[in-house]
Order: C-alpha cells, then structure tokens, then sequence
DNA sequence: TCAAGGGTGTAACTTTACTACGTATGGCCG
DNA sequence: CGGCCATACGTAGTAAAGTTACACCCTTGA
C-alpha cells in the first residue's frame, strides 16, 4: 500500500503529493485519523485529500485507512526483493529478513501435503537414524542430530560423501536415513540413498521436488529452494530445513508419547539446572 | 482480535451475542460494512452494536472495523501456541512453523534498532573475524564461517570454550569477535569475550539484551528468546541467529562493495559450475 | 403485585465523509 | 501582450455515518 502511494507520488499534483508525503511519512496516524485531521495536517482541504484517494484507485477516506491498517498490520508483507548494491544496511536487513519469512511460509505450505504421520512413525521405530548432508546441509545433518538424540534414538550426522557411502553399505532395516540436500542432484548421494534403500533402510529426503533424490525418496519432504538469485542473496533454504527438521523431531517425540515426553523435560531440566549453577557460581 | 471476541462471548447479553457470534462468522464483512449494516444483518439495533464494542474495550464501531482488518490481513497470524501432546501431526507442524515464522519477525522488529553500519563497517575492515558458540550456538558459528569466508575475510569458527579461550588471549586491535549466545550468563564466554576487548579486539554479540554479554559488548544485536516455553517447543532461536549472520554477512558485502560483490559472484559460479558438471556426468 | 434494575430499541444529535460549485492560477494560442 | 481554456484548489453545503440520551420493556426479588 505504501509502495502504491510511494509509485503514484510523481504523478499527483502539488497538493495531493503533500498528502502522500504525509502519509508516507506518519502512516500509523494517517490510519487511525478523520479526515478533517489528515487535512488540517497536510494543510490543505478534505476534497483534496479525497481526491487523492480517488487517484490510489480507491474508494474514499473509508479505503484508505482500512487498507493503510491492512498494511501496517502485516510487517511489509515479507515479498522477496532482491538487495540492491545502493541499499541502505536497514533495507538490505529488511530484505533479508523479509526473504527468510517468506521461504518459512512457503515451507510451511509445502509441508501440509508431506505424509508426516508416516515419516513420524518410521523415525519412532528406527533403530538408528543417519543424518546425511554435504556442504552446507552438513550444518543441517549435524543440528538434527543434536535435536533427535534428545528422543533417546541413536542417531548419526555425516556432512561427508565418503562416511555416508560407507555407513550406507551397512545398513540394516530398521535405519532410517534423513538426507538433505539443495539440489538432489549430486551422484555420491544418490548412489549411497540407492545403497541403503537395497538393504532394506527407509530414506526420507529433504530436498527438491523434482529431483532424482526426491524420486527415489521412500518419503519426501518438498524444501522451498527459490534461492541462487541475486549475488547477494543468502541460502535460505538451511533455515526451512532446520524448521522441517524440528516438526519432524517433534512429530516424532509425539509418535513415542511419555517416553520421549520425559526425556524431552529431563534434557531441558540439565540445561536449566547447569545454568542457574554457572549463573549462581558468577554473583 | 476474533479470540478476543470469542473469550467475551460468554459474558455478553443476548442481543450482544448475537452481534458477536455474527462478527465470528462473518469477519471479513464486518470489517467492511458500516455500522447500520451491521446492526441490521444481526436483527439488532445499532447501539447494541457499539454497546458491543465497548464491552470489547474498543473505542466504538469505528475501531472494530480497523482492528477485524488488521487481524484478518496477517495471513493466520502465526501466533506461537504450544504443541500439546494429543495435536496431530499436521497441526504440530503448523505450530511449530508458525512459531518459527513468528521469531523471525520478531527477529526482523528487533534488528530496526542495531546500529548495523556500525556493524558492518567493523566487520569489513577485520583484520580477522572470529565467531564463537559453545553448544547449539556452535552450529551458529560455523554457518557464520561458511558465510563470511566467501567475503574474502580470515574467519574462524569456535564451539567450544577452551578454543575461545585461547584465541582471544591472543586478540588482537582489528580482531572482531561475534558471539553467539542464548543467555549470554556463561562465565566463561564473558572472561573470553572480556580479555578480547582488554586487547583492543571489537565484540559483536548476538544475545538477549539484558543479559551481561549484552551489557558489555561493543555491538549488541537482541535476539529473541522466547524459546523455552513448552517442552515440545524446538530451539527457534537459532533460525533467528542464522538469519541474522546473513544480515551481517550482507550489509558488510555492501560496504566492501566490488571486491566482495565479485567474490561472491566467483563462489557462486564455482558451485553452479561443478553442480552442472555433475550433472552431466550423472546424465 | 409492585419496585428496581439491567437490557434493548427509538429518536435525536454530532461528527464524518463526500459532492457541487466557485474561484484562482497557470499555460497556450491569437 | 491579452484573453481563453483547463486544471487545481478550497468553501460551503449535504447526506450518511456513528454516537448519545431517553423511554420502554422484561426479568427478578421482596
């Protein structure tokens, strides 16, 4: 909305563009005031500031305070705008950030056509679960496991192709194999996914859709992947995974009911515990 | 706002109820209906209505309709529930996306007031950049690493505290230390951190903003730790952290401008190339 | 059965958004 | 250089919206 009034600004005439500066300038208050008080403000008539509104493409006054609290409301609705090379610090922050929400939302989407009951019931009976990715899903890989190994399951990271091959060759049923990947593409991979499916291990794959990986995947788990645009874009895609990871380990912990509830308490119990003591040690 | 509603249902009188249970059922028309539309489409009179108001603790008519639009436009609102222990799978994983979704934009608010030019300016000049992060927050570290090496920029990750230890003993003036913290109470953190700074080196902290961390870093950047609450509730603080390092990472991309605008540009093509000939090799 | 109190609608009132009109100003052609 | 047209702006009026004051229930307790 904002943006709308920002693009017409050149094209409104001396006291309208007063208006939309005001607007621009105080929109909390644009929201929430009369007309009379928008007027006065911008030192000019009400016609005018109607005329204004009429020029958005919008109604009256009426419009353009619902749709200014529309606005307003949603923080600049997270649309991904690549960073500019002339941004300011707080737009490139805004951006990024901005980006970041939006690939969560995505994935959010993504997620509800994912058989998570499944998934859930075949990480509760594992009997262990390898963590597979390289390069930067290796980041990812290793997080899961820290979170997993709370549930009391034997679990594994690998952020190398040579361990994941090699685990890979001796898998049993029962493993289940959690494999990450950006682009599902990359042979290693998919030879040893390959390899542990033949021995009888499930594969559950966080990646693309349409990818090899994905396709051989007993489950797959769609990751947004609308990264690689600009040069300074950063991969979002670790961050969806993370979360997908933690709704797994959380659907998981909930598949497994009191058992995992207890140990799920007596871990965070440690930690709280082992802080208050250093906390206490400190003064 | 419809929660609120919905918790004053039981207190209200009959005709006011009805103008609730109305609202309830059609938000997005209340929202744009005028005061006698409403009125009429619940059978009532138009005082009842602002009666009804009142009793939400609004202003009058006019208020309902801005605040029914500014809850209607967040698309489900992402507030951050807790899992319970007998949600289906589907609905953990809405929660715990949301409740992702949600850190972020409180992550996003917060970063409004971090002096980030400050920030990045101290960054881009480093002699060398040091990120440390002792048990969750050493995934932190590292992602920081993986980012900040392709600026051109002498980086190290550090997980552990006897690492830190030693290397800001031996910080030195030009040195920047990033510490990542969710309480920012470990003492062992802080004498680090501490002895850094009696050298001359700078530290950014990620932290929450009260904690001691926070009070003696050079740079604070709050993080938001609402964590913690339920026990399935997962470590969302992390994605906040991730998120902000990409902020850093950009914002001092933009102020070494070309050099690392065309290191980035040369990591970028690096992994495309070698993807691509992976693929091709693969058929 | 009567009195009291809250709940509800009617009707009057105020404010608010919007429109019709008139005036000024700026530009263009004669 | 002067007159005319067109656009931009504000004044004043109007209709409709929101709000308030008041009177009528209908219920409840004595």
């Amino acid at each position: 909305m904002l943006d709308l009034v920002e693009s017409r600004l050149p094209h409104l005439s001396q006291a309208e563009s007063a208006v939309a500066r005001w607007v621009l300038a105080n929109p909390r208050r644009a929201a929430n005031s009369t007309l009379a008080a928008v007027a006065k403000a911008c030192g000019t008539s009400e016609p005018t500031v109607i005329r204004f509104c009429r020029h958005l493409g919008l109604g009256g006054f009426r419009d353009l305070t619902l749709r200014l609290t529309e606005s307003l409301s949603q923080p600049s609705t997270f649309v991904h705008r690549d960073v500019n090379r002339d941004d300011s610090a707080q737009d490139a922050a805004a951006k990024v950030m901005d980006s970041a929400v939006q690939n969560l939302i995505n994935q959010r989407l993504l997620l509800r056509s994912v058989e998570l009951d499944r998934a859930a019931a075949l990480l509760a009976k594992a009997r262990q679960i390898v963590f597979a990715g390289i390069g930067g899903s290796g980041l990812v890989a290793e997080d899961a496991q820290h979170k997993f190994f709370r549930l009391g399951i034997p679990c594994v990271a690998l952020s190398d192709a040579p361990s994941f091959l090699q685990v890979a060759a001796i898998a049993d049923p029962g493993d289940v194999f959690v494999v990450t990947s950006n682009s599902g593409q990359w042979p290693t991979l998919l030879d040893a996914a390959e390899s542990a499916q033949h021995r009888g291990a499930a594969v559950i794959a966080l990646t693309a859709p349409n990818s090899k990986l994905g396709k051989l995947a007993d489950i797959l788990v769609p990751c947004s992947s609308q990264d690689e645009t600009g040069v300074y874009t950063p991969m979002n895609s670790r961050l969806a995974q993370l979360a997908v990871l933690d709704v797994l380990q959380v659907t998981t912990a909930l598949v497994l009911g009191d058992t995992a509830y207890n140990r799920l308490r007596l871990t965070k119990l440690a930690l709280g515990s082992d802080l208050a003591a250093k906390r206490h040690r400190l003064g």
